[in-house]
Formats: structure tokens, sequence, C-alpha cells
DNA sequence: TACAATTATGTAATGTTATTACATATGTTG
DNA sequence: CAACATATGTAATAACATTACATAATTGTA
């Protein structure tokens, strides 16, 4: 058995290519890692990311322009709150992570002001403690 | 007197566009507003832009590639931790906000794991009040 | 099974966002 | 003024993403 089932060919590809990395991966550097399997153009990867991402299995990670595996698949704590990110600038790694308290305080101004919240991006970029270090 | 002293040419004009908009705007569509005024090429607004997001005049939004003036110029407020933005997706107007719990979490959490923040990003995309009724 | 509808795929072309490289000009300081 | 740093102009290219159109596979159902 492969990764996960539901998934398309393509799908199923493309998200093996993020959880293999341990880092964020731009679409073109998917393309160019699945050229052997068969993939030819972007709209490829990028069908395959909607799809996962509508799925909850990969994150976008905007300030990157790149995406990453969902590094909590399957657990609970993923379907109840925004998920934030901290992103080591130096290495490109990524920890996800997310907070009841943040949610809430962002839920209560959205909820004072009549907006209706869709989607919500949290990123911290700087070093992680080894690059740090 | 201009907008504010300091600035050059090109950045007073950039940050003029800005103030005058009432949503975010990419650097091309800046670039056609600027054409009058002797913008050529990408560059020119991009050069801008880099400057006026180091005096913390704007702020680009990642999620949408796109750059705003900062609603809070001057004020005291904007100088000690994360901006913060809700975006409506149906009239693009946004809106500038922080929140000093918010930032407390986040701290604690990159403090905890020796995380050395540089800048954090934080955009909610959503329905403004206006646009949700 | 056969059919229709939906979903997934393949491919090309194009649109949008951002940077590199190189030349010139302007401004500041000793 | 000379040396240096900063700002600007221009062209080319790189990186990211979508539109348009054609074909194939899957699914639901008569």
């Amino acid at each position: 058995m492969t990764s996960t089932p539901t998934l398309t060919k393509n799908q199923d590809l493309v998200l093996g290519v993020l959880k293999r990395s341990d880092a964020p991966l731009s679409a073109y550097v998917i393309l160019d890692k699945l050229r052997d399997n068969g993939f030819r153009a972007p709209l490829q990867v990028y069908r395959a990311l909607d799809k996962l991402l509508e799925k909850g299995l990969i994150h976008r990670l905007e300030s990157l322009n790149a995406f990453v595996a969902c590094a909590h698949s399957g657990e609970s704590c993923c379907s109840h709150g925004t998920v934030a990110f901290a992103i080591c600038n130096a290495c490109g790694h990524v920890m996800e992570f997310h907070d009841h308290t943040v949610d809430h305080r962002l839920a209560d101004w959205t909820k004072a002001r009549g907006f209706k919240p869709e989607k919500t991006t949290i990123e911290i970029r700087g070093l992680c403690a080894s690059c740090a270090a």
C-alpha cells in the first residue's frame, strides 16, 4: 500500500515527494522531481496540489510560494484550528504548530467586526535553534 | 511638502500610489499607474517597495503578492509588535491590526524552542462585514 | 452492459510576479 | 575635487501560476 487511499496517481506522486522532503518545495521543483514519472507540465502539479490542499494533506506556505506535507495528518488537532508555521530562513526547515489562544484572539477580533474568516495564514520566518546557535 | 521627507522621488511616487488606493496593489499595477511619471520597468517599483518596507511605511501581503500603505504610520503601536491583516476576498479591503496576546503567544512558542523570529506574517482572508451581509 | 455525468489527465500557450546584470547618474563626505 | 555610497534606467531572464482546449478514466445509474 502506498501513501493514502482515495488519492489519484498524480496526487499520490506529489504527496510522496512532499513527504520525503525535509523542506518546502515549489511547484516547479516538484515538477522536476516527477519528470521520470511522466510529469511534463506545471498544471499537472498544480492540480494535484489543489486537491491535496482541499483534503488537508498538505499546506501552502504563502511567504515562500511553496508547499509542505501536513505534519499532523490524521491527528485531530489539525481539524479544529489554524495551523501556524515557523520557517527557518537558513536551513529551510519548517515546524508546524497551532495555538488555541491565538485562534481565539483572532476569532474574537473578526467576530467583533463581523468579518467572516475563510483561511488564516500564520508564518514566522527566522532562524531555528540549530541555525541560530 | 509631499508625503514624507527622507524619501527619494521614486519612493515618494510609489508610496503616494499606495496611500491613494483603498486596496492592495501588485508591483505591476503600481508600475502601470506610474508610467506617466516616467516609470518603465518593474525594478523601479520593486526597489522603491524594498526601501519603503525597510522604513516600515508599507506592508507586503504575502497571500496576495501585493502591497499596502501602513495604516498606522507614525503611531507607536506599529513599532512594537507584529501587524496582522484581515483581507476581504470580495472587495479587497484590508484591515490592519495587532494584538499583544497573539504576539506573546507566538513569542512564547518560539522562545521555548530557541527559534529566533525575524518576520511574522498573519493574514486572515475572508469576507468583511459589508460583503458578508 | 450501456449511457451520461463527473472527475482526472495531457499539452500548449500565456499571464503574472520577481530577480540578475550592467550602465549611468546623483548625492554625500573627506 | 575625488572617492564612495546610494539611487536610477534599461534589458533580459527567471520563477510562479493560470487559461484554454482536447482526451481518458471513473462513477452512478437506467
